[in-house]
DNA sequence: ATCGAAGTTTGACAGCCATCGTACTTTTGC
DNA sequence: GCAAAAGTACGATGGCTGTCAAACTTCGAT
């Protein structure tokens, strides 16, 4: 498969999409989850109820937007929180998301299209 | 017109109905100039590019989240940020919003339906 | 070589929501 | 009272995007 994926760079860092990406639950909670285990995490390791073509297309957004680096191990594709390349372009920001009011709610279905 | 709208009180401060409030441009606009403004401002005197009604939406999204506080003041609605209250449920969040970093972009149009 | 595991791609679909214009309500000032 | 000012309410509209299924690609193991 395609080696590594695009990555943008901290000065390419954009808060817009940022948010964007942090907004959806399932996103934040793929932030969270990495957060939580302070390791990298294979994508089919992650808790989450949607499929795997949904799954794929959250990893893309959260890298897109520079919240994790994606590396292939094998088969299986590995996702890394960038968390100190994310604190020097906003720093702040993930603590805020990774508190323990902010974890209370929020990890479960995504908002749009329950279908 | 109606007195004072309905607004959520700490408790019910939902993080995700925050996220949901700060993703739009045009919103975070709103409470970026309240912050850099220090005091409260009408309805009428923000500098935003969208039509009445439309502003008219994105207070009512801000108070139902509970980032703004709107009183009446004769014909004229008032909006305070409500800053401690923020602090005291999501500590960080509108700081790491509020940055130089964060202020640098974002302040245009909104993302959706440029129409 | 073959098969299975792990993700990706593509296409379709549905719902949300930012936007606007118009009509309406309230309050102030004349 | 009347008119203007300041918002609100109500549809209507359109684009974005989260969702899935199905077909495809890679890599590893047998």
């Amino acid at each position: 498969m395609g080696r590594t994926p695009p990555h943008p760079e901290v000065p390419q860092f954009d808060l817009q999409r940022i948010l964007e990406a942090l907004v959806d639950p399932v996103r934040r909670s793929i932030v969270t989850q990495l957060e939580a285990a302070g390791e990298d995490i294979k994508c089919g390791d992650f808790d989450m109820q949607v499929s795997k073509s949904t799954a794929t297309h959250h990893f893309k957004v959260l890298r897109e937007a520079g919240l994790i680096r994606q590396y292939y191990v094998g088969t299986s594709r590995m996702n890394a929180l960038r968390r100190a390349e994310m604190d020097e372009a906003f720093p702040g920001l993930l603590d805020a998301l990774t508190t323990p009011q902010a974890r209370g709610v929020g990890l479960a279905v995504s908002t749009r299209s329950t279908l």
